[in-house]
DNA sequence: ACATATTTTTAGATTTGTCTAAATTTTTAT
DNA sequence: ATAAAAATTTAGACAAATCTAAAAATATGT
């Protein structure tokens, strides 16, 4: 059995960034990424990612071709699956023995997650009981990298009548999580639906004894698990 | 009542780790810090403290009178007490929550002080129920600056014999705090000093029903208060 | 007091991460 | 197929934080 990596390798938090978008744009299925797409989500510009793309590459995280685009090397999504477990669980810490709402955590977790101490993350996590998703649904990698996917879908997509449990938001915004706190709607909550309004495709769902409408654009950006 | 301070202004980390070095060479009492014991101190060329100087003049936390020194202003003193209270508190939470050692907590503190979120600090004060010191035995400024100076003294300096309870260390390198704990010796511990050897001011003290031989170099790096 | 040593500053260079503007490549539309 | 549009890269510049080497100011010793 060889060491699966000797060298810690040091990421500026701007590399961890990188890393961290390029994964969440799909650059894990050796799927190739655009500058462009990179740039737009980071609010920078298409020749900055360029030259964050040839040092990642130089360092053997990512894989680029020019003109073509950028994904993740082994490494580089072993990199990016650590950033995101700090970030989850950071959030989870902020919620729970915090008492952050959901809505305040993205910010600080943003920060949070580039403290370099492997011993702090591993303690926060056993502080925790060893989540396995975030205040959003989100699912934590393990510290092996392992990824458990829920299924899940959209509540929009659910036969009607039929209901499911609350696992997880599309949208994370501030806006639509502070809506989902003043309508009582939070994860683990069972979610039946009525009815759907044919003219704006709205739906009328029940939680708990409360009924309420809701429009389209929350009922697809709202995950539910069903029976199965 | 005007606002203290409505801007807040955004520091680099690199700015705020001179804040806190000129406080810490004693830069608040209108003291003149040379850039040559900045330097020295951060482990960085007296030219770059030279650079650093002018840029925190310009934005008033610090008094710069050129081939004479560096002090702190009002301003920079109240952004060193935040840096300082941040790195305390953080290392308080680490030592009671996460179960770390106190010669581990400086390094991943030092990271966790430059976290910017003051929801953040002031709810992680609240969970460690307020502490006034850190696990060295330093005072944790309050959310207003306030600063608890304790009185107390180094152990060498206590009259033969007399007693007196452990409340902070003054070397706090890893190698010391370490042999602390190898030898049972922690805050709070009552340690009585028996004898003091004329050849080499080495001391026998007694904590508990223990009894052991301490060197001088031991005895003046623990701080203890006595009755008074 | 004055020469020498020490400290501090200045000037110019380097690295990281970013930008703008221009050049190049790829894609799209007719 | 080829011209126009869109995307991407290159070249050159900039700010932050650092460095080295040289210049300037201050301190020290006899």
């Amino acid at each position: 059995m060889a060491a699966r990596q000797l060298t810690i390798i040091f990421l500026t938090r701007a590399e961890e960034n990188y890393i961290k978008t390029i994964f969440h744009l799909g650059g894990n299925k050796s799927q190739l990424i655009s500058t462009n797409a990179i740039a737009e989500q980071m609010e920078t510009k298409p020749s900055s990612v360029t030259d964050m793309a040839k040092k990642l590459a130089e360092k053997k995280l990512v894989n680029y071709i020019r003109y073509q685009g950028i994904s993740l090397t082994g490494a580089g999504i072993k990199t990016a699956l650590s950033i995101i477990r700090k970030h989850r669980l950071w959030e989870v810490f902020l919620v729970k023995k915090l008492d952050f709402t959901w809505d305040e955590v993205h910010e600080v977790a943003e920060q949070l997650e580039h403290i370099k101490s492997e011993k702090l993350i591993d303690r926060i996590d056993a502080l925790l009981d060893y989540p396995k998703y975030d205040p959003h649904g989100d699912p934590i990698p393990t510290k092996n990298g392992e990824f458990l996917v829920r299924d899940k879908q959209l509540l929009s997509e659910l036969a009607i009548p039929s209901s499911g449990v609350c696992v997880g938001v599309k949208d994370t915004s501030a806006a639509f999580l502070k809506f989902l706190d003043k309508n009582q709607i939070a994860l683990g909550h069972e979610i039946t639906v009525m009815e759907k309004e044919v003219f704006d495709d709205s739906l009328k769902i029940k939680i708990g004894e409360r009924v309420l409408q809701i429009s389209n654009q929350i009922a697809t950006n709202l995950y539910v698990k069903t029976e199965s």
